[in-house]
DNA sequence: TGACTCAACTGGCTTAAGCCAGTTCTACTG
DNA sequence: CAGTAGAACTGGCTTAAGCCAGTTGAGTCA
């Protein structure tokens, strides 16, 4: 019988294949609740803790979520906010709405952000190559926020700005003193934004980043180095996004040279 | 007595954190075997299903990968291989060089490139609409690549291009039959790379992906969906690189427009 | 010397049983 | 009727025990 071939491969994973595939033909709808671990144990002859060890395979995957004293809910899809090339245009800066906040909107959310913490710093040794700063010395100021799309913490940013160009701004107050933002203040301080360079990785997030973006199991994070380069090639300033990969995308429009 | 705080966090995970501060000092070195699961049950005074458990933890995040008879060794990072915005630069085009390759033998890596397979589809209803084509006839041509670091497969790559554009092309050929490749003929055809659009995701990879990318636990894949968009503004091709997040990054150096 | 066997290790996975901690709803109480 | 106690559910995690399957190296045999 073709029933008999012997599935050599593991129990567990067995079982999450069965249930992958019906949720993928669209058995158990987005949102629904799978039946409970010791209702799926009896269906499949298992014993909870495999059928357990299955569902931590499917949430790894993040096609599932389990929710502690109500069940397992196959995951609903976000909406990806995409974070594009173009958030630094001018275009954005005259409107007076930040590219965040105008995707946020899109999806009927709120978005806000909070500031973590400012302070001067030593620069590592790579940051200060970066912003041709001094690695000795207190050069540089971090700046660090979090965004929100309603309660939702989005993305964790962190700004590096050569305490050259940031002395006597208030870059040092949570509140920046310029109607157009933060790269107001660079401008005025004669650099304007020409190109910038945009490092993109992305991998697990450490624990630390799962409780402060409250990310789920199966959820990577993107990360991106941003590089702020003015009229000279000269590079000014360094962010970098931390950004959960469920509710967040890049786009990058751009010609080719 | 502080030892006496009761930490309520689950046994399992507090090995994992135990380990994990061990391997961020340097306790355990890159590529060092951790003590076996039964000894550090031992150690920990805990059952070896829970150091088990630990131990996937960190797998999961990256920072180990165990080798079943062998043990369980702390990952060693690979260097990353850099996709850049540039990479459809005419500067590349000419040395006959592409910049995966280029990348490859940076870290004296032979890069090679497989084609899986060749064939004139019909397009979902996103895709016809991307490439402004019918969703109802067989309109446009699939080719699918893979690319080796060494032995390594790095990522897999699908290449849509309208059947108008390939008609008569050789373009369902496994060999392009054009000295500067596939953006060769496009340009023959009066499509010169004018812009790109990529649009950038990172997720956990699918089973189908673990197995072809060759993925232990713990890694995500970036997806990348690019458009190649020519002196018209139209879009004529699109291009999806699904590439292991532990071997590859993106990098966009780019104008502000 | 070289090929092979096998013991002693490694992780992988499962069963079995149980306690704990959230959630939900029902039925009772004031 | 409002509020609440508690049963009956949910998943989370641990112990305990054992079989299985790769790996490695020591020792044996031809």
């Amino acid at each position: 019988m073709s029933d008999e071939v012997e599935d050599r491969r593991p129990l567990s994973r067995r079982i999450a294949d069965e249930l992958r595939k019906e949720i993928e033909d669209g058995r158990h709808a987005p949102g629904a609740k799978l039946p409970s671990q010791r209702k799926l144990a009896e269906r499949f002859g298992a014993v909870r803790n495999t059928v357990d060890e299955a569902l931590k395979i499917l949430a790894q995957e993040g096609l599932v979520i389990a929710e502690h004293g109500r069940g397992v809910f196959v995951r609903v899809k976000q909406p990806l906010i995409r974070l594009g090339s173009d958030r630094y245009s001018p275009k954005y800066r005259e409107s007076g709405l930040s590219p965040f906040l105008v995707e946020c909107a899109k999806q009927g959310k709120v978005g806000k952000f909070e500031v973590l913490g400012i302070e001067r710093i030593k620069p590592d040794k790579e940051l200060a190559e970066q912003l041709k700063v001094s690695d000795k010395t207190k050069s540089v100021v971090r700046r660090e926020n979090v965004f929100y799309a309603d309660a939702d913490p989005v993305y964790r940013v962190t700004t590096w700005i050569p305490w050259s160009i940031a002395q006597g701004t208030g870059l040092l107050q949570p509140e920046v003193p310029h109607q157009y933002g933060i790269h107001g203040i660079f401008e005025d301080k004669g650099h304007v934004m020409t190109r910038i360079n945009d490092e993109i990785t992305a991998r697990m997030p450490t624990p630390d980043e799962v409780s402060y973006l409250n990310l789920s199991p199966g959820v990577p994070v993107i990360e991106v180095m941003h590089t702020s380069i003015d009229q000279d090639g000269e590079p000014y300033e360094v962010t970098r996004f931390v950004m959960r990969a469920d509710m967040n995308g890049l786009s990058y429009n751009v010609p080719v040279e």
